[in-house]
DNA sequence: GCCAGTCACTTGCAAAATGCAACCGATAAA
DNA sequence: TTTATCGGTTGCATTTTGCAAGTGACTGGC
């Protein structure tokens, strides 16, 4: 990348882009099918405008997301995963499974969201 | 949890605990062997102290980590992964896979740590 | 036309987190 | 006695975050 990372570890250089209480939360949303701007802000963690702004950039920046116009004046922008993005799923699955074995009360995801090809 | 966490969403409270460039970095050190303030200290992505301690201060509070003296006299701690801590290895290893597709830049973790069991 | 509302942001500012360097206490080594 | 090591803490400047308000381009109702 053209970013300066701080080690050749996969897992540093993956905290790089990822190391952040948010940026998965977007992501999370965007293999939900959610698409706009005003769907991220709706969920219940509120985050902020100015810092899903920033986030959506970086991820459009290190090549996760897409960002196409769905319509045109006033122009505005859908958002999507790019095959980097959805690259994720298999770690967010493994994620999912270490929350919920080590805090029993969060959420199990949807059975949809937890299969093997998806 | 006794802290709130922003919502009961696993991969939210997961970053509730994990979401910053730093704590999974400690634990991948935890994976490979190390223990020591010192130890996690010398890697190559450059921690600081005050991060690191509040870092493992943290992973302890949230039962990751335990610590117990390896040394009396100047009292010295060694840390290691609980149960709950080494679940993340999973997910970091499909963290690693990603990242090596991703940025081919990226080291290969060695066999021992991707292995299935280990 | 006028006003209210929506959507996707940007801006400004206070508060919190981070990075950096210096310092510290206990002890061992020279 | 001086120096070094180890595992931190403290102080401070910089950066990031959270929060609220504002903005621009519309749309719909009357």
């Amino acid at each position: 990348m053209t970013e300066e990372h701080r080690s050749k570890c996969p897992i540093a250089t993956s905290l790089d882009i990822l190391g952040d209480r948010w940026t998965l939360v977007i992501v999370r949303d965007l293999f939900t099918g959610k698409s706009r701007f005003g769907d991220f802000l709706a969920s219940p963690e509120g985050i902020t405008t100015s810092v899903l702004a920033d986030r959506l950039a970086r991820l459009e920046r290190f090549g996760l997301v897409t960002r196409t116009p769905y319509q045109e004046r006033p122009l505005r922008h859908a958002y999507a995963l790019t095959a980097r993005g959805r690259g994720l799923k298999s770690m967010l699955q493994e994620l999912c499974l270490w929350a919920n074995a080590a805090f029993p009360e969060t959420w199990v995801p949807p059975a949809s969201f937890m299969a093997r090809e998806g």
